[in-house]
DNA sequence: CTAACTGTACCGAACGTTTGGTATAATGTC
DNA sequence: GACATTATACCAAACGTTCGGTACAGTTAG
């Protein structure tokens, strides 16, 4: 099979353990694949694995939000649909975030650079958005901030309480909350 | 020494490298103690050393922040006051939070019990004020949880750009933004 | 005053286990 | 036959932890 079939199994258990948590012991019993077989698959060895979950993630999420948020229909309802599709990848707030997870591991180093490339994009795409629907550029950078301290925040907060709430309601005021102040 | 005197050293251990990047190596070496003697002050191991510092953080906190926001004062500055003491702790953004590395690190079920009831105790406090300076009851449950919800947002986003400006913008905003909508 | 004892602090060295990783030979597949 | 894939067996290194024991300050007893 090819490396990519494993990568669901892979996201899972890095989410449900951490970096040090999944241990190549449980992956090799999640994914049913022997040591051997996994080093022939990812040479990299857990590291390759991360980055090539990464490059999953990061693919995900230019297809299905950065390509959208550039789309068109007006804003609140592209933020909606961000929104929308973000309670799905992390169940409702059940979940927590990969990225989060690399940025406070022992391998932070060895990830760092890349997640912060990956909040650059998306903080730009939902700049850009907001700068197009007629906010002002400074703001707008402001509040592309917000958007990712409200997700990554309300989904700690969550993962901490046990009780997604916190996030599912985070998703659901940051539409209205990133639009206030346009079209005055 | 008292092993009070090694609770600095271990915060700081935990917070650069997390939790299973704190090894008892480096911790040998940073508190300049033994392994066997870390285990004459820390019978329980690793987990003993976390639990010691979090016993450390829950103090602190509700010395510097609970019982300051149960003050006097008008509400908006008090909880100023709270975002400038944490921005003493957070070290401006450049500091991680441990409660937020140990719920994404591999021991998180060790731990969760104790970050959840610090983080309910840190938002009833912040209810209570907000309730006491008549604000709605529902709505003030929700700008707690908002409060937290910054916070660790922006660490974990100034973490992640390696830019502590978000945290320190989020410090400065929250106080205004959390008494929104009081005395109409 | 002294000698025996006790408790705290500390440490070098080793423990058993698990880690991530690698040979190598066998198996499946075209 | 050739090549991709896998299972078995293995490894050095690192992990958290424990052992046996030293140093020394108090305390107690004669």
């Amino acid at each position: 099979m090819a490396k990519e079939t494993y990568i669901p199994s892979l996201l899972q258990l890095f989410r449900q353990y951490g970096y040090d948590g999944a241990t190549l012991s449980k992956i090799s019993q999640e994914t049913g694949l022997g040591k051997a077989s996994l080093y022939h698959h990812f040479p990299g060895g857990k590291d390759e694995m991360v980055q090539t979950v990464l490059d999953y993630l990061e693919s995900w999420l230019d297809k299905n939000i950065l390509q959208m948020l550039d789309g068109e229909g007006d804003p609140a309802s592209r933020l909606q649909q961000m929104c929308d599709r973000l309670s799905g990848v992390y169940e409702g707030g059940k979940q927590p975030c990969l990225s989060a997870i690399l940025l406070l591991g022992s391998a932070r180093d060895v990830f760092h650079d890349r997640v912060k490339t990956l909040y650059k994009n998306w903080i730009d795409a939902i700049v850009t958005l907001l700068i197009e629907s007629g906010m002002d550029e400074k703001l707008a950078q402001q509040r592309g901030e917000d958007a990712l301290i409200a997700i990554q925040g309300s989904l700690i907060l969550s993962q901490g309480l046990n009780d997604p709430s916190p996030f599912q309601r985070a998703m659901q005021q940051l539409p209205s909350s990133l639009c206030q102040g346009v079209e005055p």
